[in-house]
DNA sequence: TAAATATTTCCAATAATATGGAAATATGAA
DNA sequence: TTCATATTTCCATATTATTGGAAATATTTA
């Protein structure tokens, strides 16, 4: 990940339906979740969704699938872990702070 | 943390000189920077680079503290661990997914 | 094929953000 | 005090993002 991507990624994470519908995704885990139900628990009309789920699918952070009349939103955790590592590299010069109860997602 | 915190930092950071500027300031860690090195180090006018500072100390990322003529800016690690383990709360469910070797500063 | 359901694309108005030169402010030194 | 250095604030312009209704597209079922 170069700092475009990073700087893509962190952007479409800023905006508050985006990081909701993201985190809902990360909850959801390898299944995946489809934009009706995402609309509904998030309270947004449905254009307004697919605008923001686009943005996350530019930005790498979610991916797509066609699964009949239904689409399956799925977050894509190595991109989401490649954010937070870019974040924290060569903090403090890479002295002995680093933090192993860290929680990054292996998923 | 809340969703607004959450959603300050990462827009904060979602712009590529804040993101170099907040990155040096990581890897400075506790004896911090002062703005004049900064700026030539990341070539941007001193001006911009205030804007920019500015923007970053009202997400929290970061702290001022004045040391004679000089200013010194740091990291706010808390913060930057904060904004992480938001976006990796309860993942997939909490299941055992989570990897240890993430790195989070412990600074 | 036609109808029903799921989801996206189009659009234009509104709002927020980035830029850097010049002037202003703050501190230390002569 | 007066000068030199460090840093910020002011400002106007240009660029970019967000919104949701209506129409368009894709898929399944009858």
């Amino acid at each position: 990940m170069n700092e475009q991507d990073v700087v893509r990624a962190l952007a479409a994470l800023a905006q508050p339906h985006r990081l909701q519908a993201f985190r809902a995704l990360v909850v959801a885990g390898p299944a995946g979740m489809n934009p009706g139900i995402l609309a509904e628990q998030l309270a947004v009309p449905a254009a307004t969704l697919s605008f923001h789920l686009k943005e996350l699918m530019n930005a790498g952070l979610i991916t797509q699938q066609r699964a009949g009349r239904h689409l399956i939103y799925r977050a894509e955790f190595a991109r989401m872990n490649g954010l937070l590592g870019y974040l924290t590299d060569n903090c403090c010069q890479g002295e002995a702070c680093l933090d192993t109860t860290a929680t990054a997602c292996a998923c």
